[in-house]
DNA sequence: TGTACATCAGTGAACGCGCGTTCACTGATGTAC
DNA sequence: TGTACATCAGTGAACGCGCGTTCACTGATGTAC
């Protein structure tokens, strides 16, 4: 009895947790990253922003655990794909990199700034293992090869390099930035051909 | 006579404003990133803040600037390597962003941000498309193909993405993350073979 | 040669702002006896 | 049933700090006549 009221409370929790995390990815597409604040997100979801420290240890830690939901949605969404090929799982993780300003900045955020040595550092450190893992084993289930892991990885990263290089091209609209980075993502994964 | 005093005084303003880049150049290996400031560039080019306000109209014009030069050097690094070869120049290209800390953190600046729509960023989307260009020269001189133009930007982007993949990797060294990215860049070179 | 003026590099101090985070407190709910 | 106590979500206000940038000013150098 005792237990399964704690339980309940630690799901309450849990779902206050995520309130406030998706307060937080909601604002990503609506303000630039790095103009956001705690009392932003702590507005957007309608509580002050004193009550997010119940929660979270610090900023970077909500980010982190708000990147580590939207992976996990992102592995979801490719595990669950239809129809699946190379290329369409190529193109669903550049679509996805484009859109959710939230977990192309987020992404950002953690891998670009190294050293610091954070308990958020670390906590993005076993995500971004776990979801080289994940995308590996997705790959090798598309291809049935036994390539090599480190091919997957070089999949992945260069797929996330073109989202980089080319979401905010100048001079492209952002029709024609997005057929670029698609045109560029087949020319990736374009087999049996010189890559460059 | 005049124009030649006023040539002078030209060179002598430019010179100035090479010496704040450097500064600033400097630190970045010193300092993360985004712990540097204004006073900091002063203090490591031995003027005060309010200085740098004479030769640069914000913080992100002199980092725009800084990054012009920078890539200024790639260029002509890239121009005058010995024993030119497709697999050399990749390697050349992500010991650069790997080991030149204030190249990666400053384009990873502008390419990150988007919108805003500053005078900086506009200085910079102008870089991007000359070193793009200047880049595709490069390649397309090495392999005397007629390729066609988005592949060596699919391959600068590609080897991007692996430099902000795996320079902070965990569990590696220095070393074993320098020697995962000169393999995933070969993997990524790697002709008439499938490349996932 | 001397004097008045213009130019401009350089600066210390301040402006103004916004940030992440903490504190002391309230009030609601549940627990113990 | 009533009372004392514990727990904890939530908060307004403040802390403390550092940032980019501006301002009013000094002083050196060059120019004009």
């Amino acid at each position: 009895m005792e237990s399964t009221f704690l339980k309940l409370k630690e799901n309450e929790r849990e779902l206050r947790k995520s309130v406030l995390i998706e307060a937080a990815m909601n604002l990503f597409s609506k303000k630039p990253f790095h103009e956001i604040g705690m009392r932003d997100i702590a507005s957007e979801a309608g509580v002050s922003a004193a009550s997010i420290y119940r929660y979270f240890a610090s900023k970077d830690d909500l980010y982190v655990e708000a990147l580590i939901i939207d992976i996990g949605k992102i592995i979801k969404k490719l595990d669950e794909m239809e129809k699946r090929s190379i290329e369409k799982l190529a193109i669903t993780v550049v679509d996805y990199m484009f859109d959710q300003e939230a977990t192309f900045q987020l992404m950002c955020h953690f891998l670009v700034r190294g050293e610091e040595a954070s308990a958020a550092l670390e906590k993005f450190h076993s995500v971004q293992i776990l979801f080289v893992k994940e995308f590996n084993r997705i790959v090798k289930d598309l291809t049935g090869e036994k390539n090599k892991e480190f091919h997957s990885e070089a999949f992945f990263a260069s797929l996330a390099g073109v989202v980089m290089m080319f979401r905010n091209y100048p001079v492209l609209t952002k029709k024609e930035r997005r057929e670029l980075m698609h045109k560029i993502a087949l020319v990736i994964i374009e087999k049996g051909k010189p890559v460059i």
